[in-house]
DNA sequence: ATAAAGTCTATAATAGTTATAGACTTTAAA
DNA sequence: TTTAAAGTCTATAACTATTATAGACTTTAT
């Protein structure tokens, strides 16, 4: 029930493209060595998951001198599931109950399979969070919690 | 995300005890030959299994002839959430946000980490659900689907 | 005494994760 | 037009965890 390394940087990665945002301008820029440093994340490592990520139409990026990545979208219409998945594979703790990423396990009768029952719930419980959080509400949220703590910046 | 094959072994041996108590009769005892052979697990696999979930208390066991596994608590009274902590290790995606298990994950500041917030919610999801559902609810859930669909026993 | 069961520990086999390496391409600017 | 700073791409090394097997031991009913 864990989520990768690969997984926490990327996220990370994708929260730190997010997080300065400002209304008008266009999205910020950011070489991988700057969040590679930033974050402590492996710059080799962090290179492969940006690529991915790139792929996947969540980051766009610029190449050559003053180069670097910037998101895709909107930092409200990229949403945590999305990311996770790319990295890490389908949300759901066993094949069978995947939506996107369905196998069967091989459980007699699927239908009415306990395990399938409760997974099919939890795997539920987990995108309802991650399919519905956005980079923007992060943001916001995180924002929110050092206003209201007092702290500066 | 996922749950091992190890957590998967356990929770579906668990069942098959919980399954056919009758009440007022001692919980049934099955042998480690039987179980892996019904549900397809490698028997020296399930072998380790039992014996931890043994170690944790969930099973008892009786040596010898005529011996085997059964139930250690009433099936009310176990959740799978606890099977999968002892099988699997804690349920947060995340060690930093893990009730049973923390460590902290180095991050600037825990408090406004926007990872640790989602990460935190979803802990919290999965474990409402598995720690709120025990091998009974299982058990009265399958049946009541077999019934509701009309299949023989 | 024997055979059927669980106990316990070690380790093999496999797979997955994390990380590093290096050669290549693109681009801005000197 | 060369250079250096960036991303691209693929391979593979290093490590860790998972899955599975082996085998010697203990307990107990018959």
């Amino acid at each position: 029930m864990r989520l990768s390394k690969r997984g926490e940087y990327g996220l990370r990665a994708m929260m730190r493209l997010a997080e300065d945002i400002q209304p008008g301008q266009p999205y910020p820029l950011m070489q991988i060595k700057e969040i590679a440093g930033r974050d402590k994340i492996p710059a080799k490592f962090l290179e492969q998951i940006l690529l991915a990520l790139k792929n996947a139409g969540l980051l766009h990026s610029k190449m050559g001198i003053g180069g670097g990545y910037y998101l895709g979208k909107p930092p409200e219409e990229i949403t945590l599931g999305h990311i996770i998945r790319v990295l890490d594979g389908p949300l759901a703790p066993i094949r069978c109950v995947s939506q996107t990423a369905y196998e069967p396990c091989g459980c007699p009768d699927a239908l009415t399979c306990g395990l399938r029952l409760v997974m099919s719930d939890v795997r539920e419980a987990v995108a309802a969070i991650l399919d519905h959080t956005s980079l923007a509400d992060i943001t916001n949220r995180v924002d929110g919690l050092r206003l209201s703590l007092g702290l500066g910046e």
